[in-house]
Order: C-alpha cells, then structure tokens, then sequence
RNA sequence: GGGUCGAUACCCGAGUGGCCAAAGGGGGUGGACUGUAACUCCGCUGCGUAACGCUACGUUGGUUCGAAUCCAACUCGGCCCA
C-alpha cells in the first residue's frame, strides 16, 4: 500500500506538469491510489476543423495520462454543435448537418491521435449526440433544475456580457449543464479543459453529485497567447483569429509563424508549445535570464522544436533552412505554387489581370494598387507600370507580390 | 404586451439632406527598418477593360432636384415597465 502511495505521489507531479487548477488534488491522489486506470475526459468542439497548439497543451495533459496508464474519454461535441454557439461570439454560426459533423470528427480523430495515444485500450472516442440526442423534455428540464440563473450569471462571461448588454440566449445556458452532463453518462473520474472551462468542468462536478456518482476531478490547463500577442494576456490563440499554428501544418509555416511572436512569448510558447521536458524548459528559461541565448536563437530553437514534435525528427533542421532562404536571404521558396495561364484567359492580358487570376490579388483593383505600391515582382525586378503583354511571355516566369507570397506561371 | 433606444464596410465605431465609397481605431496588406513574418515609421485598404460607372450605411416602400441622414411599415437586438 505505501508503495502504491507512493507511485501515485510521484505520477501526480508528473501528471500536473504545467496545469493551472486542481480541484482538488488530493481527491486526485486518492483516486490514484486505488490503482485503476483512470477515465480521462476531454470535451472538444468538432467546428473547428483545425487543431492547433492551442489544443495540444490539453492534449498533452491528456497524452500524459494515457502514458501512466489511464483511458482518454475524448468527447467529440457533435450535437452540442448541432445546437448552436457556446461562446456566443458568432451567433450566426451554421448549423451542421449529421454527414458534416461525421467529417469532422473523422480528421479531429486522425489530428487528434498526432498527440494521443491511438491504442483502443487507452482511447476511448464517445460523441454526445449519443445520449443527448434520446432526451426527452422531460428529462431536459429535470437538467435544467440543477442550476440556477444567478449561477450561470456568476460565470464570468456571462455576467460580462450581460453587464455589457451583448444577447446572452437561454441556447448558451445549456451549454455547461449538457457539458456537465457529459461527464455523467461517460462516468469521468477526471476532466480536463482550458483556464477559461473551469466552469463547465465544474458543473460536470455538480451533476455527478447530484447523479451520486464520484464527483470528477477537474484540470485545468493554460489558454495559450496567440501568435500576434501583444502580451502575455493577449487574445487566446484561436483559428478565427489567425493567429494560430496548426498541428498538421507544413512545418515550414510552422517555423515561420513562430519565428514572428513577440520575444515577450518565448518562454511561453517554450513551456507550452514544444512537448520539451520541465527540466529542459527551466534549463532554456534560465538561459534566456542570464542573456547566453540570443532571442533569435531561442525563437528558432522554440520553432525548430515544435516542427520536429509534429513532424518528426530532422523537421526543424529543414524548415529553419527554409526560413533562412526566403527571409534573411530574401530567396524563393523551394516550392512555389504554379499557375497556368489558358487561352480562355485572352492572348494578350495585363500583369493585374494575371496577379488576379493566379489569386495572388483578390480584384483587379487590389492588384492595381499593389504594383503602384512597387509590391509586385515579375522575375525579381519590381513591376514599375503595368501594361498589357502577350500570353505566352508570361510563360515560365516568377510572379511575386511582398516576400511570401509567389506564383510560377506557366 | 407597453415604453424607449439602436442596426453603418472584415470588426469596433463617427456621421442627422448635397463637400459621403462614408472620420477614427483595429485587422489585413505593400514599403522602409530589423535577429524575425516582432516593435516602430510611411503608404494602401468596395467593385469594374476604369478621369466614367456600378454596388454599399438592417429590409421594403415613400418624401426630395438630391437620402447613411427625413417619413412609414417590417425584421432583429439592448434597456426599462408589466
């Protein structure tokens, strides 16, 4: 028995590598010393058909537990995305037929498994629909009995929107009590989510109280800053911001947009975002304090790091090899996009015409104003004015508008 | 159900009859600079075979030589009352 306690004392720090809130710890110790694998659960929003690093610092909480040896409960939310918006950001967002929802799931699960262990003994893939889906009203109201208004308002997005006088709609209040729910119908031991689902994990609590099971243990980890910053309390990353890099990414990019977060996020994104150990990240921490690592250097190092975790050893080599051919020394990618330009588009047409057509300018207007802008490079040599010239001179040549983005005509 | 305020471009937001393709900010984008696609600075930012025209200020209709702006109805939303 002290063996076990043991065991489990020492899986916790492990566990609770980078986390934020346990509630509570020693439930979690306890539930560890009872030896079972554990139900890991870990509600996800099939909408958002990319995965990104943002993800992946719950995935990897996740991944470490399925490494101790406990079961990944993964919720796939289909049908709370059927129902609509749980942020309330974009009330407009469309609803999404059952084939849809399958596709979603389908590369959430292939993404998904690039941090997971796939191993079916350690994963478990459940979609809500398949509880939530039979319920009666009946039934929905006994949940709705579970919480109150003042409750929800406590959240704090909620009270900030109502404060605010932006639309909160009843839709949005269901959303942690079918969260909750969840929790229930897959009997959780532990949840995980971001800082900012503390409240939904907790309702999961409450309800499997009220339910008499064994109230979930709730984790909560880190909302990683997004690329732009500004600052350590910048907007989360997230894909309808932009400012994300995808787990399933070409590396190159991959490389690339970390290179251009602010030197601020450097250690963060080096605690969240490489998989390296905590040893090695308080190692490069105390390397960045006493100035032996140059900020470019650490940046690479960061970008390098999170290439070679998704795409394997030697990625990180290659994309910074890129990186350094088209940005410091302002050369052509090694693949460029190509274009062919048809008869149907006329024999004889204007570079706007073409820089429009290849998708390099979105109207002729927009591609009119970069040339005047001096942005636009026809073989390296700046385009001066535009005029009309012959189909097939266009034939095997280099288009560019700025430094990123290139197309070879053919 | 009643009252009242509101709806402007990718987002926020100014604009109360012509000087409005519509201030300002954000975002995006081109350029300069840089260790960087960061910071900072400067420019651009509806569409069109283009000194003219078209589309656009919630929707539809009206007043007017002329409407984002005035009027009416409608739709959606905030707040207050019930």
């Amino acid at each position: 028995m002290t063996i076990l306690m043991d065991t489990a004392a020492s899986q916790l720090t492990r566990l609770l590598q980078g986390t934020v809130n346990v509630i509570s710890e020693a439930e979690l110790q306890s539930k560890l010393e009872t030896g079972r694998p554990l139900r890991v659960k870990l509600g996800l929003d099939p909408t958002a058909s990319d995965l990104h690093l943002g993800h992946a610092v719950v995935l990897r909480t996740l991944r470490r537990f399925q490494d101790e040896g406990h079961i990944a409960v993964l919720i796939v939310g289909d049908f709370t995305a059927r129902v609509g918006d749980p942020t309330g950001k974009s009330t407009t967002r469309p609803q999404l037929t059952e084939a849809q929802v399958d596709v979603a799931a389908e590369t959430y699960i292939q993404q998904v498994t690039q941090v997971l262990d796939p191993d079916p003994a350690k994963l478990e893939v459940r979609r809500n629909s398949e509880w939530l889906a039979q319920m009666g009203l009946a039934e929905i109201l006994q949940l709705t009995s579970h919480a109150t208004v003042s409750q929800m308002l406590a959240r704090n997005d909620f009270s900030q929107r109502h404060q605010d006088g932006v639309p909160i709609s009843i839709t949005e209040f269901m959303y942690p009590l079918l969260q909750g729910w969840d929790s229930v119908m897959v009997t959780a031991d532990v949840e995980l989510g971001g800082t900012d689902q503390l409240f939904n994990l907790l309702m999961g609590r409450q309800l499997q109280k009220d339910e008499r099971q064994v109230q979930q243990v709730v984790v909560t980890t880190p909302i990683l800053v997004g690329l732009n910053g500004p600052d350590l309390d910048g907007p989360k990353m997230s894909k309808s911001l932009g400012n994300y890099v995808g787990i399933s990414e070409p590396s190159n990019d991959q490389f690339g947009k970390i290179m251009s977060i602010p030197d601020l996020l450097i250690n963060t994104y080096a605690q969240y975002a490489t998989g390296w150990l905590q040893a090695t990240i308080d190692e490069f921490v105390a390397e960045r304090a006493d100035q032996s690592l140059h900020p470019n250097a650490a940046k690479r190092r960061v970008a390098a790091a999170v290439c070679e975790l998704y795409h394997g050893v030697g990625a990180g080599e290659a994309a910074e090899q890129e990186f350094n051919r088209v940005h410091k020394q302002h050369d052509r990618p090694a693949e460029i996009p190509v274009f062919q330009l048809l008869a149907e588009h006329g024999e004889a047409l204007t570079i706007a015409k073409v820089l429009t057509l290849s998708g390099l300018a979105t109207s002729n207007r927009e591609a009119t104003r970069l040339i005047g802008e001096g942005g636009v490079k026809l073989d390296g040599s700046t385009v001066q004015t535009d005029e009309s010239v012959p189909r097939k001179d266009f034939q095997g040549r280099v288009l560019q508008v700025g430094r990123r983005r290139w197309v070879q005509l053919s």
